[in-house]
DNA sequence: CAAGTAATGTACACATGTGTACAATATATG
DNA sequence: CATATATTGTACACATGTGTACATTACTTG
């Protein structure tokens, strides 16, 4: 019942998802982002509430499409680190790639906003720490044998978001894939989750 | 000759470097900066031009200050890789202790302005990628038998570069030094920069 | 097709922000 | 002490930004 909206909400998300990427949360005002689609500001209160309620609803889709997402998608059947290293492999070419440099939306918002903002921060923390989890999870998986203890797998899981930040803010200055990558892969070597038979070039 | 300034130009640039440091480039005006100062816009921009330039003087004076400073003043006689592993326990502990969580300045920049700023852009790479010749500089000289090529350094070194950017940003969500720290020395292990020897907790 | 309702638009009343021209002020040096 | 000059303050003319109250639209269901 009632009128139908003039603009497509999924559509609205995903333009304000890749404004928000492009120029950082603080940047993008209510009105710029009204002007953007298309509607005032009060239609925009009125769908959204605010722009905090906004960016969270950006967050969630941004995930779907994020480098965090496909460590998700792992199947703890295969080789868990083989796949792990190609996700690396896979960021590593999507941060060259993207010649305006914006980075990893999350990361780049954990910085601009955590410690400052007390609406966002908790968000944006747990989402972290779920890629945590998620790796803590993985390293398990893998550990078959079992010669690992925990804390190792904690201190391993906390180096490789370490790693995974790192790639993601450094693909901002460094646009040669051969460099990004090849550096990346050291790193996953050293911590003894590439190993050389996978052969990634 | 002339009128004597009514603020200290050093300490006016300390106390806009907090600023910044604190809520960010992008969300620093210069009316705030100015009524902060004590002073119009008018003499703000008398005395500094534009927030940009402000803003360079802001990274200069914020590099002394910084993690990455502490790279420079390594003695290339001492055990090197040890120095290293210090300095990034140092920064371990200066992130852990940080109540605000501001993180590092440069790095907090470079994700906020690279690709967007084509002012302040040029500066904070060069900056960054001023510590990775830094990096490379202390490889080379700690590779004293020559084991290493010049492909690999250049690998650890911006291996280096991401861990010292993921820590950074990891210490605004993970307050426990142990965890934050073990995590950092399991990466320098894992890259043959620290040595069980050096017993660093 | 009428009525209820959801979405949209208009208008208000501010606050913040930018950059500059011109006037006022203070101070060091001749 | 007068003058040149560096610094500061005032005022203008905008642009952008916020959040809300109230009126207006358009659509859907009974």
């Amino acid at each position: 019942m009632g009128r139908n909206k003039a603009f497509n909400r999924d559509q609205a998300v995903d333009s304000v998802m890749h404004l928000i990427w492009s120029q950082g949360y603080q940047n993008c005002s209510v009105k710029a982002v009204s002007e953007m689609l298309g509607i005032t500001r009060s239609s925009f209160y009125h769908s959204f509430g605010s722009m905090e309620s906004l960016f969270i609803e950006v967050l969630k889709r941004y995930y779907i499409h994020s480098p965090f997402c496909a460590f998700d998608q792992i199947n703890e059947q295969s080789d868990i680190l083989k796949e792990i290293c190609t996700v690396f492999q896979n960021i590593c070419v999507a941060r060259v790639t993207d010649k305006e440099a914006k980075g990893c939306l999350m990361i780049n918002s954990i910085i601009e906003l955590v410690g400052s903002n007390d609406i966002l921060s908790p968000p944006l923390s747990s989402s972290v720490d779920a890629v945590l989890t998620r790796f803590k999870r993985l390293l398990n998986a893998a550990n078959m044998h079992g010669n690992f203890s925990d804390n190792d797998i904690d201190q391993k899981a906390l180096a490789l978001l370490n790693l995974l930040i790192g790639i993601n803010v450094s693909g901002k200055f460094i646009k040669d894939y051969e460099q990004l990558w090849s550096s990346t892969r050291l790193s996953l070597q050293s911590l003894g989750v590439y190993n050389t038979d996978y052969n990634m070039t």
